[in-house]
DNA sequence: TTCCATGCAAACTTTTTGCATTCAT
DNA sequence: ATGAATGCAAAAAGTTTGCATGGAA
């Protein structure tokens, strides 16, 4: 297995090698306790700081997502239809946009899986005009709750 | 105001009605601690407690959303090129999901907005067909992490 | 007068981190 | 030999909850 990333040199584990295999061969996007139990069995001494340490590698390397990206914190709003966000991922701001396409997007998808939708989620992540502005070199990201 | 919750009776409460207000009153969708320090000059002795409180009633009565909603834990999968999640409100399963209106969309998205945009995040919430079939009172969700 | 909402603190859940040790290179 | 990865435990971070008191209906 060979990495993707530029800057970090990772050696290999077997811990890890064993948390992607698991990870590539289930369908159930599992939580991070769902892997630890399941490899606790084969490495009797596993922890949670392991799994975590090496969920966090493989997203960097970029073999695995994390499903609730974003902030750490929840967000809220006081709109309640459905709209997108956008997510800066430089300044953590989060702006509403209407786009067209969301009409008819939940009958589509109804009719292809048979689930009883009740609404829909859209985000697109990226930079904001306003760190694009800032040219900066793509630093930790800060924390943006609104509070500029 | 007043509520469009169907089982609980709510008071009103001066709280509340300001982070209702608050909230409808800025687009920059805040963290709860946002709105904490924002109400603590008028209400000096209010706790983060009640304003988890009072966002969580908000939603359920539908004045509020919150934005990182599903699981409370992280979900991971070896996957990522884009593609459509289905979550399961009742079970919390997440299915993986192929539709062809996430061509362009893109593409679309930067041209409206400026945003240098570089994934995107589709998700439809709902009830899936196992859960349909199990047709029972909609009782608290379980968690599911994948290990049914 | 009832009982929902508050403030406060403690508890809880999930994720991260410090440190000594182990192991891959 | 070097330093990345591990196990363990403690800490951090975000959210929820128990309880006595206060306040809306």
């Amino acid at each position: 297995m060979e990495t993707t990333s530029k800057e970090k040199s990772y050696r290999q584990s077997r811990q890890r090698k064993r948390i992607l295999e698991v990870l590539s061969s289930t369908t159930v996007h599992p939580t991070a306790d769902w892997i630890y139990r399941r490899l606790k069995k084969e490495f009797p001494r596993l922890s949670m700081g392991t799994v975590y340490r090496n969920l966090n590698i493989l997203i960097d390397q970029g073999w695995v997502s994390k499903i609730h990206f974003g902030s750490t914190f929840d967000r809220f709003e006081a709109r309640v239809e459905p709209h997108t966000h956008l997510i800066c991922e430089r300044c953590g701001s989060i702006t509403d946009l209407n786009m067209s396409f969301e009409k008819g997007i939940t009958e589509k998808a109804r009719k292809l899986t048979g689930f009883d939708i009740r609404r829909h989620r859209i985000e697109f992540f990226g930079i904001c005009q306003k760190c694009l502005v800032k040219n900066r070199s793509p630093k930790k990201r800060e924390k943006n709750d609104g509070n500029e």
